[in-house]
DNA sequence: GAAGTTATCTACAACGCTTGTTGAAAAACA
DNA sequence: TGTTTTTCAACAAGCGTTGTAGATAACTTC
């Protein structure tokens, strides 16, 4: 993702206004590694604007989106999580537990389809999802530490 | 997935108990291999049981999910699908366009994370979803046909 | 096979995440 | 500064899914 200037480069080239509101998702947006989801940007956006509403977040981060500056996930935690992340290939990893996402910077090339297992279908991408335990949510034996128990 | 008449007797095995309606589900779900939504179940289970609630196919396929019957999974489609292969490991399947979901049976042993690339996370398990086209959204390219164009 | 116990049924309302609508306000450009 | 156009906040509604209620049906025991 670009920085907030070259952002707001970008929104105001492409006929696009640049307001306070997208400035600030701007700035919380750079630099994040959480994935975050729309509900957690806002949050975080709320902490500099209170008045900042929910539907301006989601409609700044489809736009970041449609731009390619961002990309949205599903990775099956319920809600949509956006990903700054966009020039490094990469796969995720997320926590069964605590919902965390974290990008796993690694490609696979061997990824071939058996020939016939295809089903006739055209396949342009692949997407790998990781599942397992994040540091915080794992039982003592491997960090030492009692974590506190994320309640599902 | 078992037959409808070994989840007959697998449900009243476990304390659950056996309705027209269950019954109906597992028939409904026997053989199916386009990962329904629950949706997709009760419109099908409908011709048959034309009383048959949403609620109670969104019941019976959370049992069998817990029973290991069936998987519930989020490939990104907008509703939670469920898929009645537990037996042979696979991946799947997505068309972009429809949203079908297929099931690709083939095994990636070499899926090995980098040391040092997995963050602290413990994993459990990797899911890949290949997206693509469809036979049917594809363009006359390749099948010769016009395709109807699912509208986006 | 009938009565009693328990789970399940349908219908309805409500939930969480996301999007449409509206008039007001602010950004861009002259 | 005035004009145009976009975006804003607030609200309501949409979607897929789940909770609640009393009625109904399946299993158990006699």
């Amino acid at each position: 993702m670009k920085t907030p200037e070259e952002l707001t480069e970008l929104f105001r080239s492409t006929g696009r206004k640049v307001t306070a509101q997208r400035q600030c998702i701007f700035r919380v947006l750079h630099g994040d590694v959480t994935h975050p989801s729309a509900e957690a940007v806002h949050a975080v956006a709320s902490r500099e604007m209170e008045t900042i509403s929910l539907k301006t977040v989601y409609q700044t981060l489809h736009d970041l989106a449609e731009l390619g500056e961002i990309v949205s996930l599903d990775v099956g935690t319920g809600m949509t999580r956006f990903d700054p992340n966009v020039d490094d290939p990469h796969h995720h990893l997320v926590c069964r537990e605590c919902g965390r996402v974290r990008d796993l910077v690694a490609v696979f090339p061997e990824l071939q389809i058996p020939k016939g297992a295809e089903l006739g279908f055209q396949v342009g991408s692949a997407e790998i999802v990781f599942r397992g335990l994040c540091p915080e949510c794992q039982p003592a034996t491997r960090t030492g530490r009692v974590p506190a128990r994320a309640g599902k």
